[in-house]
DNA sequence: CCGAAAGTACGATCACTGTCAAACTTCTAT
DNA sequence: ATAGAAGTTTGACAGTGATCGTACTTTCGG
């Protein structure tokens, strides 16, 4: 598994344990529509995605907000591969904390 | 069956049908704290509730307003009795239609 | 008929959050 | 070394929504 090895500082971004993570939180989360849509693509596509790879209706400086959500609300973990950002689903994680919930996202009918 | 008989008109509200009511504004309805802890409330008692009867740190005016996104979001119905507006928490409709959602809402652990 | 009780309607604030553009950081490729 | 690609950071701005107080409506009790 292994952190960065090489001399620079991690550009690992800190992610919560979705246990401590509130439902106040996630909903919030959940809420925005951008953000879910990033959730369902993450859930349709069944791999992690780089930012910049799903499309968003917004710039790219938002965008970067709306993974940051995400990802504090224990949604997402993110990574680096090169100068790209992964981002994959905690589906289990967070199904454990929260069940059915995001069935509920990614189960509905998409509209844009 | 019946609606009101005397000669006013109805006081009551529209109700939308569940099926017609989109994620969006079901995650907007629960997304406010004080909107969920009526519905834990509507859970918890197994009953029906005039609005005065449920605690709310707000005042009438802003707890008028909630309940009214609540009804609008499909999950509660209401009627009168008197001058009390009763709350019915319209848990088959709407967990036929968001299976799990309100699971995961009134079973997490409270937090004021 | 009068007053109290229970909500509702209406404006006015106020804070928050999503949005963007511009400047900056990292890494890769040439 | 230079340039470009991919995100991030940092303000600034605007729209939305929760909140409150006051006035209003409806119903019930005496």
């Amino acid at each position: 598994m292994a952190t960065a090895r090489h001399g620079g500082r991690d550009r690992v971004p800190p992610h919560p344990d979705v246990r401590e993570v509130g439902l106040q939180q996630v909903l919030e989360a959940l809420v925005d529509p951008v953000r879910r849509r990033i959730v369902t693509e993450l859930h349709a596509a069944g791999a992690d995605l780089s930012c910049g790879t799903i499309e968003l209706p917004v710039g790219k400086s938002t965008a970067t907000h709306h993974f940051h959500v995400l990802r504090e609300a224990g949604l997402i973990r993110q990574y680096y591969v090169g100068t790209s950002r992964m981002n994959a689903l905690r589906r289990e994680e967070f199904d454990a904390v929260f069940p059915g919930l995001l069935d509920v996202v990614v189960g509905e009918p998409h509209r844009d």
